[in-house]
DNA sequence: AAATTATCCGAAACCGGTTTTGGTAATTCA
DNA sequence: TGAATTACCAAAACCGGTTTCGGATAATTT
């Protein structure tokens, strides 16, 4: 069924050498054999097999990506652009994109000796850059091809590639200061993930810039999920001192803010601000619209994938790092100020009351 | 670097021919050196190189999954746990997933004969299935295994998993009937694709079984964008025979018809219904929230993986069909009818009165 | 003790390509 | 006209594995 080199060559009555010659080029092959062979190679359907050649070249063309879904809905939504925008960069080269999946931290870091070692790879490309990144550290005794989507430690090392979220988080904080705002929260991401202390070193000099020592600051981490979201703004919006805005890490967990806000009457973007990171879809369609920082992760795969090429192909080549910004989207949950701390704890309690109130009665009425 | 079976070979002084049998479990190779060879292999850190390994089995251990982002947000919501499930189930086998992304259809077609004829992919899962599935025509002339994610004509010739979404859409028609719904309006997807055909049929069924002559259904065909949804039901709500409900082939365009409702000034769920299907994560957050069918997408993918890796492996395999149902997701944007079909126009056009009036008034206010 | 049978492993062929080597025929040059 | 190139291609080696074949040694059998 699949034709072979060796087939192509017995059809055309010449050696399986010439063949090879003739397709890749070679200058000692005659032109009218060159055309001979192209000829014969289309009619036949003839297409080297990438196994075979891989053999010689030491090469498998093809990029490792490696997931961990440690939950289900995990990594979810930025994950299908920058898959496309990956695979079309290296699609220019004859490459594909393996995609895998480890269940467990341990497992990834196999996963990721094994497919090199194992030939079933040319090079990796690492999304959501840790601290100190333990996948870093095998690939580079493999010396293993490698380009970080995100930021880590000796970044002069490796080609990366990431948005500027230190500048990111530093004009949301701009913006929400400007708006009168005094009292920040910030509600963190994963802790050990290195974008999480960039955005929070954003929110910091920006604070830094503008304050005049009356800014307050709470900042919490690991709020990575809606119903963390949820479950830390309304802890904290019926404290004592609440914060009048909420500067979220991830687009989710903003959600989760915009619904804690709702629950407890409040009109989010008028009575308390948040601004989310990533440009999730889901925040466009949330009541009122998310204002966050979209992502575009086509083009974040588009250039780890170019980068990889570069590392792969081009020997000698130094390492590149790139940074570019994300688009503000200007939508609805923030915006000035409404009432500083104190009056938004005192207008929350007297809700508070209402609502009881209300629900005793209504306790009252059913008896 | 890389350490050879050949490296291995010299480093325990026998030939590498001893070394492969032993590692493969060849019944005449004495125990010690099974053992002495395996125990060299991993201090060594040898693996084999599955490169090496296809040109003699004729595989290359990897799967083919290829995209058509034709616009960057097309088919977006199933696709990150449909890719888990595949990873993990194939994973079993030594197998990895190649995932590519083609511009167009051409190049879609191309692609699979391409990657298939390269030997960098022993089979397909296809996704997102269509009439007379021109991908499956080419796969069948190279004698490409593959699995349909989604059903088609000559069901019976290949292996294929779906969610049984007549059944779906019959059970959505059937409770908005219940509800006391008489004026329907199916929306369908992608044209070109089978589970379209799929969806409207579990509708027409669900009519049949209970109509007395009295249900009114309304079909249309290509609403796949939360744009459409909206553009689409805004002008059937203010058609003189309006539907009171609305059944979405997709929760995107369920998405839009909530927005029109709710741009109409009337209130999803109350004065019209809708129902979507896939349970994509935003239908969670939109208000009311979406009453749809929640797929499980990683299961899809497990199974699909499943039974590739039957049909590769296991020769002489019968294909096989496995159809599950999608659970329910019972939420805020169906309910009991309040108004039928011309209730409903009046309320509407006396609404769009009383807003237009309002703007005269505002208006002439301001000049 | 000789013949037979197992046991174990080295040697070699093979997979489908690429690349090097070397040889023949046609040209060019002196 | 003879020598030196040049153009072209067949043959062979190689890549890193797997698998077949056959031979040497040890263990049984007769």
């Amino acid at each position: 069924m699949k034709i072979t080199i060796q087939d192509l060559a017995d059809h055309l009555g010449i050696s399986k050498g010439t063949v090879s010659r003739a397709l890749r080029g070679y200058a000692d092959v005659s032109a009218s054999t060159v055309e001979r062979v192209q000829q014969a190679a289309k009619e036949l359907g003839y297409q080297p097999s990438a196994v075979a050649q891989g053999i010689k070249t030491g090469l498998a063309r093809s990029v490792g990506l490696i997931l961990l879904p440690k939950s289900r809905a995990a990594s979810r939504p930025f994950l299908m652009q920058f898959i496309n925008g990956i695979s079309t960069s290296i699609a220019k080269h004859g490459y594909t994109l393996t995609v895998a999946t480890a269940q467990s931290d341990a497992e990834m870091l196999e996963l990721h000796r094994d497919l090199f070692v194992q030939r079933k790879v040319d090079g990796f490309i690492l999304p959501r850059t840790m601290h100190n990144d333990p996948r870093i550290q095998i690939l580079d005794q493999l010396k293993a091809p490698l380009v970080l989507y995100g930021q880590t430690e000796n970044l002069t090392q490796y080609s990366w590639f990431d948005i500027n979220q230190v500048e990111c988080f530093r004009r949301a904080t701009t913006r929400l200061l400007d708006f009168g705002h005094r009292h920040l929260a910030f509600l963190g991401g994963d802790a050990p993930l290195f974008y999480n202390s960039l955005r929070r070193k954003g929110v910091e000099f920006g604070i830094r810039e503008f304050d005049r020592g009356e800014v307050q600051l709470q900042v919490f981490e690991n709020i990575t999920t809606v119903a963390d979201g949820l479950e830390c703004a309304l802890r904290l919006l019926q404290s004592s001192q609440p914060p009048t805005c909420f500067l979220c890490a991830l687009d989710l967990s903003a959600l989760g803010v915009i619904r804690a806000i709702k629950q407890l009457e409040l009109i989010p973007g008028e009575h308390v601000s948040v601004i989310g990171y990533e440009g999730i879809p889901e925040g466009e369609f949330s009541e009122p619209s998310l204002t966050t920082f979209e992502v575009d992760q086509y083009e974040a795969g588009f250039q780890c994938g170019v980068k990889l090429m570069q590392l792969i192909h081009e020997k000698g080549v130094k390492v590149t790092g790139t940074l570019t910004m994300a688009v503000l989207l200007e939508r609805g949950s923030d915006g000035p100020v409404r009432f500083n701390s104190s009056e938004l704890a005192t207008f929350i309690r007297n809700r508070k009351r209402l609502l009881s109130s209300q629900e005793k009665l209504h306790r009252m009425t059913e008896k």
